[in-house]
RNA sequence: UGGGGGAUCGUCUAGUGGUAGGACGACGGGUUCUGGCCCCGUUAGCGAGGGUUCGAGUCCUUCUCCCCCAGCCA
């Protein structure tokens, strides 16, 4: 399965103007290139997925090419383990890198070339103050910076250091390599940034071959233009980063991508920083980083999303520059307009109340055809089972049942989905006054779940046969956070404690014996499921992925 | 209080001097063997004040509010 640009686009976007444009003036020889540049050092989420889907989209939209490049230039944060999700996460989602797979590490030599050069230009020098004290000549936000005692050490002495760093003659960080610019300059990014610092960290890749490491200011305008990246899109905190880009490719006389910018993904009731992310899942808050209430790549595909639904929404949300926050029923409204079209129906009756047919003959077994998806009547039908004792949903039976109520209550007559109208005359009670069986009659004539007589039936049920169904255990999720911005405060405060419900006596229709690890089904009148990888051969296990939308308002 | 960005229905987003539109949500109705889907309708917005113009969300101006930046992280 491959995205491809005849997905529905959205209304167009800043960026795609700005290309237009480019295209137009022939800017880039009518080339566009871009590139997703994640950094090896935690799990992909939905607002990675904004960044993949317009990186990736915008490729297709033009005709070009879209890389995968890691941006691995902090070996202290990145693992291979986070590369193999990254990679799996994308692939997933619908995107072709082809053999675009690049690392930042790949161009390390390059990189140390590169410094070379800005060193030969005077552009660049060795300072040996520390990690403090190179703040505190950076100066503030109001006041000026002071320039480093080692700025004006010279082009030979600068080249003989910087070689010996990489060689290792000088511990961790006792001296960096500095880009000279200005330490006078109203940003901050451009007061002699650190260019290099020497770190004897293992690399996943390069391994114990470099003890100098390049920054992403460095690494990342120069990687793009190796590339030939045309353009190069980022979020908004890299904006006044992007003079810097610009400095390091105009000093280094390099081909020269235009850096845009455009606001991340925020989405209501959830978190979305890595740093959170992590703490959920070191300090056991979710079960991991696929738990299917994170907001993970992983976690989403576990809870049952489809890349679809997920490249859907982020085509409806739209790219801009103004800081948003998107409705997380947005991003459930993609899925269930997915899910409806695709999902298998499927009865499973979730708290199961005991159901007698008192006039239905013993023994006897009626199999009956139900739709595979209305939606899709070229799909078919199933069979499912009939007898007389069967269960159904205990949120199906009233005793004293509100306005409006449709479903089963004393003498009351409700449809049993493709199967017979059956109408409540019994009531058994446990001694603490729980109904624990429900005694009933079904009418023959409405065998396949009408009458000839025009009778209205309002109330159709789900249900299952006793002696059939397949007992299963079904998680239900609910928003992890219980206010719409947990960020605001601490964040683990705001943690829904009921954000996952087990039911362990849930009760399948026995086609769903067949159902394996990944499979989404509707439940009828219950919600989407996807089973789960817990599952074993004689208990399965499914995850609500969402629930139907549920207008019935009852209010006594 | 330096620099860089940003403000359009509750939310997200179009609009590039000429009737402020769409989607989600909410509300109401139709349809229905899923209180689902689908269909119809209602709701509701240009941050504020000046100015230019026949005409301003759009141009000018003053102001207000919000976000980002002082890692040898990305």
């Amino acid at each position: 399965m491959q995205a491809n640009s005849s997905e529905k686009q959205g209304q167009g976007n800043f960026i795609h103007d700005i290309i237009d444009q480019d295209m137009a003036s022939g800017k880039y020889g009518g080339r566009v290139h871009t590139r997703f540049p994640p950094e090896p050092n935690g799990y992909l989420h939905i607002g990675h997925a904004k960044s993949i889907c317009l990186n990736f989209g915008t490729a297709l939209k033009y005709g070009g090419k879209c890389n995968l490049r890691f941006d691995d230039t902090n070996p202290t944060k990145e693992d291979v383990e986070y590369v193999e999700s990254i990679k799996e996460d994308v692939r997933w989602l619908g995107f072709d890198w082809e053999d675009r797979e690049f690392y930042a590490s790949d161009y390390y030599e390059q990189l140390y070339e590169c410094a070379i050069k800005l060193i030969e230009k005077g552009k660049a020098y060795v300072c040996d103050l520390s990690a403090e004290e190179i703040r505190e000549y950076r100066g503030t936000l109001t006041e000026p910076g002071r320039p480093s005692p080692y700025r004006n050490r010279s082009v030979e002495e600068n080249l003989d250091l910087f070689r010996r760093m990489r060689a290792g003659e000088f511990p961790d960080g006792s001296r960096t390599l500095r880009a000279k610019i200005d330490m006078a300059s109203p940003n901050i990014n451009m007061r002699d940034p650190v260019i290099y610092r020497i770190s004897r960290a293992h690399h996943h890749r390069t391994g114990d071959k470099w003890c100098i490491y390049p920054m992403y200011d460095f690494a990342h305008p120069i990687s793009d233009s190796i590339e030939r990246i045309t353009h190069s899109i980022c979020t908004l905190e890299f904006e006044d980063h992007r003079p810097l880009y610009d400095w390091f490719l105009d000093e280094l006389g390099a081909y020269h991508p235009q850096q845009i910018e455009f606001a991340r993904l925020n989405l209501t009731y959830t978190v979305m920083s890595k740093r959170k992310l992590l703490e959920l899942v070191k300090n056991g808050y979710v079960s991991g980083w696929d738990d299917p209430r994170m907001p993970t790549i992983s976690g989403l595909r576990r809870r049952g999303y489809t890349p679809e639904a997920i490249r859907n929404f982020c085509e409806r949300i739209g790219v801009a520059k103004a800081n948003s926050t998107v409705d997380i029923a947005l991003l459930e409204h993609c899925l269930r307009e997915d899910l409806n079209l695709r999902a298998p129906r499927a009865m499973a009756v979730l708290r199961p109340l005991k159901v007698v047919i008192d006039n239905y003959p013993e023994g006897q077994v009626e199999w009956f055809d139900a739709e595979i998806n209305p939606e899709k009547p070229e799909l078919g039908t199933r069979k499912i089972p009939f007898a007389k004792v069967i269960y159904v949903e205990q949120d199906d039976y009233s005793e004293d049942p509100p306005k409006g109520w449709f479903r089963l209550a004393p003498g009351k007559e409700v449809r049993l989905k493709y199967a017979y109208y059956i109408t409540c005359r019994e009531v058994v009670k446990n001694d603490a006054g729980q109904v624990v069986e429900l005694h009933c009659t079904y009418d023959p004539a409405s065998r396949g779940g009408w009458t000839e007589d025009g009778r209205k039936v309002r109330g159709t049920l789900h249900w299952v046969s006793a002696a059939h169904a397949i007992p299963a255990e079904v998680r239900l999720y609910d928003k992890l956070f219980t206010v719409e911005n947990p960020d605001e405060g601490d964040f683990r405060a705001n943690l829904n404690p009921d954000s996952l419900q087990i039911l362990p006596d849930a009760l399948l229709e026995p086609g769903l014996k067949e159902a394996k690890p990944g499979d989404c089904f509707q439940f009828l009148r219950q919600g989407y499921f996807c089973m789960d990888p817990d599952s074993t051969p004689d208990r399965p296990v499914f995850n609500r992925t969402v629930g139907l939308k549920d207008s019935f308002k009852g209010g006594k």
